[in-house]
Formats: C-alpha cells, structure tokens, sequence
DNA sequence: GAACCCAAGGCTGTATACAGCGTTGTATTA
DNA sequence: TAATACAACGCTGTATACAGCCTTGGGTTC
C-alpha cells in the first residue's frame, strides 16, 4: 500500500533493506512483489530484481484507455440489463456523499468515486471487468489523489448524469457520458504530469 | 505453461508434490503460484495454499465478455489512426497463414489466431490493453484449444473482413464485425462446455 | 588522461529447515 | 453405537544460509 508513493520512478528495489524496513524476512516480500509486478505495479528483471515502475505519462494515458474500454463496456451492458431499484440504490449513494463530498478530501474522495465507478463496473454482469477496472483503479490511485481537490462537486454531477443516461436506457448518451468523462479527467491529470510529477515523489513520502 | 490442462477444476496443489514433480524447491515454485494467481489463474486462500481454479462457463463467458471490450476499444482508436501500411501488413500476414491454416491444427492455429488479434490490440496504440489482452488469451487458451479443429477456414475470412472494415474507416462496421466475431465463438465454446467439460480435464493429460 | 581489466563487495535466486496450524484418524467414554 | 477428545501427520508460512552473477571501484597500461 505505502508502494504507490514512497519509490522514485525507475528505482531499483533492494530487497534486503526493504525486508529489514517491513520487518518480514525477503521470501514473503520476494511474494509480495511478485504478486504486485505481475499486476503491473512494478518492473521485472530477471538477475536484476524489482523496479519501481517510472510514472511515465504514456503510462498514465493507457491506464485511463483501459479504464474507458472497461467502463464503456460495462455501460453498455448496464443500458439494457441494469434494473431501477439498482439504478436507484447507485444514485442514493451518490446523493449521499455528495453533501459530504465537498467537506471530505484526499483518501476519503477517492474512495468514494472508485466505489461508484466499480459499482458501474459491477452493472456489467462480469467479474473479470470489476476485478479488470479494480486493478486499474490502484494503479492510477496516486495519480488522481493529487489533483482530487480541484474538481469537488462537478464529478458527482457527472455522475448522477451518467446513471440518469442510462435510466432512460440511452445507449449512445451513455456512452458519451461516461467516455467525457473519463477523458476530462485525464487530460486534467496529463496537463498536471506534464507540468512536473515532482510534487508527487517529493511531496509522498510524508502522506 | 503446463498448467492450464493438467489439474482438476478446484483442485488443490499440494506445494511439496509440485514442487518434486517440477525439480525446483518451494520457494521459485511459490514465487510462481503468486504471480499465476494474481494473474487470475488460481486462486489462493491463505493458510489453505493454492487452488486451481473452476473452468466455471460463467468465468469463460466473462472472459470473453472482456475481450470484447478490449477488441472493441481497440478497433475504435484503429478505425482513426491505423494507418493502411500498418492494415497491410497484417492482412499479408492473416493470408499467408491462411493457406496453411487447415493444415496446421490445435496449438499452431491458436498461436495464429491470438497474433492476428493481439496485433489488432496494438493497433489502440495502448500497452495495457495489450498486456491485459495477453492475459485474457491466456486464460482462455485452454478452452479455445479444445474446439480449434471446428472452424478452420471460418476464422480467417471474418479476420479479413474485420480488417477491410478498419480500412474503410467504417467504425460501426468494424465494431459490428469484431463484436460478432467474438461472440461467435463464445456461443459455440460455451455450448461445448454446456455438454461437459470432462473431455478437457480427461484428455488433457496426454496432450 | 582515458580505457580496460581484475577483484571485491553486494545482491539476486534457490534450497532447506523449522514453527505453527489445520486436519484426520483412532481410541475412549457415555 | 455415536460422539468427543487427543495425538499424529501433513501442509503452509517464513526465516536463514549459500551459490552464482552482476556491478562497481580501483589499479594498471597504452
């Protein structure tokens, strides 16, 4: 968990020292890090060990590609086989926290937009898209907990549109919706990136 | 690699066993497990060990259900930015391999098959769509395996009329054709799996 | 002064040993 | 006869030790 924010891109993992940090001995940590690269949040290099995988912006690009493949997909799916009383209980969540969604910050933000969206997930029907989408979601998590605080009240606006797209069983409105907004989004993050990640790795290790 | 024929669906793996069968210790076998299951090739309960997991028609649809939209994501950003030399290339390749196409038969054909669509994944311009396309062909390689031998020349002819349709710049087309052309084979495997699995398990040892 | 080679240190990869827990089978008692 | 308790076995989880390789630093030579 600490992982997202305390390695400097391109790092080589010493095993040894991480061992002594975390207070395990390397073969549980060996399994850890295995079970991480092979989700994709770290590099492999046989004889060379483990890499903090470099925070490049074409990275950061694909990972938001993937999450709009997966989520228009699952919007797709939800046009037609979502039922209201689901539609209805996603839109109270949604109502609920957005009183307290200016209030709130950070961890507790990400939080509850990752639950909506793997909520939307869930509308698929599919397994393997939910566990897909959750996968991205931790991997994008460090990205977008930088630049929550600038959006507050007009993400769950977008959201509450989406869900009312998709009541009204709109197939084409929906999909737009949710791309926009996924890609509104991105672009937000990818002018922040290229501004300078700095902040990011400089300012992490405290959080 | 193995792994996909040779255990019972829900079978438990025994570390000790695996481990002499396979002439390595314990430990780059567990290294292993962990990386397969975090991969979604196992599951694994903690103090239980590893398990293999169950060829359940459920998971098979939903594998199928995101490959679509990896394909279907892919074929979008192909549509727009493939260029025609690009298009070439991989019709050359899907016409050449035609013509041995009904010689060759089970792992040939599939190593044919997933390279024509992970070449089309690329086409999205987007490493993770490729890298989770990957994963998806290979958790699915085993089932597809099974019923290779019944399409044959089929298969070629619609990949051909995927690719005239990105050529034409024809979106709805396109994804028209990749969607049927998934789902085409979902129906069929799944009518397979419908009527018993027993013949993958069973005959799985040998091959 | 620069480049190359060699040696030493460190790190990864793997085998092995042991502790703790769960499970199963048997024996005893009600 | 059935149920429970205890013991023994087996398996997972983890620490540790060692072998082999890469890397890095210094020294020598051109």
């Amino acid at each position: 968990m600490a992982i997202a924010f305390k390695f400097k891109p391109g790092e080589r993992l010493n095993e040894s020292v991480l061992s002594e940090q975390l207070g395990v001995s390397r073969t549980p940590l060996r399994e850890a890090l295995n079970r991480l690269a092979a989700e994709g949040f770290f590099d492999f290099e046989p004889g060379k060990g483990f890499f903090c995988r470099p925070l490049e912006p074409k990275l950061v690009l694909d990972l938001y590609g993937l999450r709009e493949a997966l989520e228009r997909a699952s919007v797709r799916y939800a046009v037609h086989h979502a039922t209201d009383p689901e539609l209805d209980e996603l839109e109270d969540f949604v109502r609920k926290t957005s009183i307290a969604y200016v209030e709130h910050e950070g961890t507790e933000l990400l939080r509850i937009d990752e639950y909506f969206h793997e909520s939307l997930a869930s509308f698929s029907n599919n397994q393997e898209i939910v566990r897909a989408l959750k996968n991205v979601n931790a991997r994008i998590r460090f990205v977008r907990w930088v630049d929550m605080d600038d959006q507050k009240s007009l993400v769950q606006e977008e959201h509450l549109s989406i869900l009312d797209a998709i009541r009204k069983r709109d197939r084409q409105m929906a999909l737009e919706r949710i791309s926009n907004h996924i890609q509104v989004r991105m672009d937000q993050i990818n002018a922040n990136l290229k501004e300078g990640y700095s902040r990011i790795y400089l300012g992490g290790g405290s959080a």
